[in-house]
DNA sequence: GTCGAGATTATCT
DNA sequence: GATAATCTCGACC
């Protein structure tokens, strides 16, 4: 696998980064949770409205990466990818970190556990050492790498839960993740146990 | 473990 | 001036 294996529909391309491992330095992590964002289809993207100067990387070739400030606090890692033109990139949500777990959680020190280090879309930039400087960087050549040469993982596929509405369902948020692994974001539908109406 | 509210800054209208 | 692809902290079960 190759750049050529990001020039596809980034709902394509989310499964093959499953699994896939980044590395930064001496972090080495194992992605285990994605979403696709589909600029001119996904009115949560922001590409969506237009481009931007923010999300000009997003319009560019595929294989690069994507890095923007969000809640002012919180930088989020993206894989563009998609032909030129589509402005469609796979957020990585979140990732094991498999090598590097000290400077990872030097990084970190609000974490305790390991697997707590990645798990999230901000907390893995933080632990792998992304900054918003970052944005446009080359994947293939750049200090950051990503590597595609794993073997496929199973994997689940959704639908944001609750938006199953009939007509309003306007979102499209295609997450992807490795079922079983702990790393996985949590609060997903979590069930209220039986607590008062919500 | 799960639920609810606040914090904080670059970017866009 | 309003918004945002979130995280952290405290409280409750």
């Amino acid at each position: 696998m190759d750049r050529g294996s990001l020039a596809a529909p980034a709902t394509e391309v989310a499964p093959l980064l499953l699994g896939a491992h980044l590395v930064v330095g001496e972090v080495v992590l194992r992605i285990t949770e994605v979403e696709a964002y589909l600029g001119d289809t996904d009115p949560g993207s922001h590409s969506f409205r237009g481009q931007t100067k923010r999300n000009s990387t997003m319009f560019g070739d595929a294989g690069h990466l994507y890095a923007y400030f969000t809640y002012g606090m919180h930088v989020c890692a993206n894989v563009v990818c998609g032909p030129p033109g589509s402005p469609s990139a796979v957020l990585l949500r979140a990732g094991e970190i498999v090598a590097g777990v000290d400077a990872a959680r030097r990084r970190r020190t609000t974490t305790k556990s390991d697997v707590d280090l990645a798990r999230g879309p901000a907390r893995l930039t933080v632990a792998l050492g992304i900054q918003l400087s970052d944005d446009g960087t080359d994947l293939f050549s750049g200090p950051i790498r990503l590597r595609l040469d794993h073997e496929p993982v199973p994997f689940l596929q959704g639908p944001r839960t609750g938006v199953s509405g009939p007509g309003g369902s306007v979102d499209y948020p295609w997450r992807f993740w490795i079922p079983g692994n702990p790393t996985v974001s949590p609060y997903k539908a979590s069930a209220p146990k039986r607590r008062a109406v919500v």
